[in-house]
DNA sequence: GTCTATAGGCTGATAGAC
DNA sequence: GTCTATCAGCCTATAGAC
């Protein structure tokens, strides 16, 4: 149990130095995420994290450092995950339509932030990012491509491009939960006839499209055709 | 014809008032989608256009009204054309089909910006829009609903809700385009494999996944179903 | 480890000459 | 209409006290 030696802190709670970087990292994660890396001046992450700005440049070595760390321990989350799955040995169609449903989990429950991260992330080209953490939506890319790819072997899909396929999967759901929040507000505003859609509505839908758009059409059209 | 009573011009080329109003909107148009609004200050702009710095204030009265006018100008073109084909007596799929290539084609031949810049507005939940440019995508959205509404009602379509699928097909096409720099750039650096997928093959691709995911699979579940 | 104070860079806007 | 020169504002990073 750590001792809390000098009392000056605001609230009474505990905050060493790896509370402080923790909370930098948390404030960090949601306001790069809400905002994006330059509308985010340093002294609001401080602030929301309730630590002094100079502890940025102390603990992570300057604001692109910061954000560098979320972003690499952000992804890092997803591409175990997705890695994971592309080993399963359920039918891929099956195995699809998880991968579709924890991304959509992850982005309600797990970081509701990292959609729109990446989307900016991959908007920039990657021009922020070093080498390791370009690396990762890759390994996204090609756990998909390996799902889709045993589908395809095995019968059950229609000689479809991996790569395209894991494009129109992953953008269509990184779209929907980046425009949530503009949703929202053209609801808000009355904009939006009916009610706002449910993420899980969402997924649904995703997952029903992708399976019966990718479903082999005849009976053995997955060996050689025309 | 425009006489040029002024010879101290860069290049010899024509310089009105309206001449400058012209480069300053193509120079932003493209600055803007590439970086986003914020990693662009004035005098890039400026320079790239051609002419003085001042002259945005001057023209546009600042840097956030110039935003405002390319964005307006660039989704004005998209919603007209969309609510056009919605109106098209053709089969649903068949138009649905249309519009999946004619934002494609958009995205390729006219603006290939937009995409990027459409996608930054709608993380950043339209912060930046006033009313009339909020309402743009929304007509998109309506017009993709009624086109969807009407291939369900003649039973080209299953029951799908058109909203959601507004957002699937649009989210995959924006994504795609919107990504393409990532890509060249993983290409080029030797970590993507085969070859760069092309934007007339994505569009391919996302008019069979979509075409076939939302047919009909019994002859005549379009009418009430359990 | 944390904080205050400040240095130094960059940005958008504009006054005023032409 | 256009340009130059300049300004005030905001940003990140850091030196140095504690």
């Amino acid at each position: 149990m750590t001792i809390i030696t000098r009392g000056r802190r605001r609230t009474g709670r505990r905050r060493d130095a790896a509370g402080t970087r923790e909370a930098l990292l948390a404030a960090g994660t949601e306001l790069f995420a809400e905002r994006g890396y330059d509308a985010v001046p340093v002294w609001v992450i401080a602030e929301k994290a309730g630590v002094n700005k100079a502890m940025i440049s102390y603990h992570f070595g300057g604001k692109r450092k910061l954000y560098l760390a979320i972003v690499n321990a952000t992804l890092g989350e997803i591409v175990e995950r997705a890695e994971k799955l592309a080993e399963s040995p359920s039918p891929a169609p099956l195995v699809l339509r998880e991968l579709i449903h924890f991304i959509g989990d992850m982005a309600v429950r797990g970081n509701p932030h990292f959609p729109a991260m990446m989307l900016r992330e991959a908007l920039a080209g990657g021009k922020r990012l070093e080498r390791e953490t370009m690396a990762h939506p890759l390994r996204v890319a090609e756990a998909v491509r390996r799902i889709v790819e045993r589908g395809i072997r095995e019968g059950a899909f229609r000689r479809v491009d991996p790569w395209l396929t894991h494009v129109s999967v992953v953008g269509s759901l990184l779209f929907f939960f980046a425009t949530a929040r503009m949703r929202e507000r053209l609801f808000t505003a009355g904009r939006l006839p009916g009610r706002l859609p449910e993420a899980t509505d969402y997924v649904k839908h995703v997952q029903e499209l992708v399976t019966q758009g990718l479903a082999r059409r005849n009976a053995d059209d997955h060996t050689r055709e025309g």
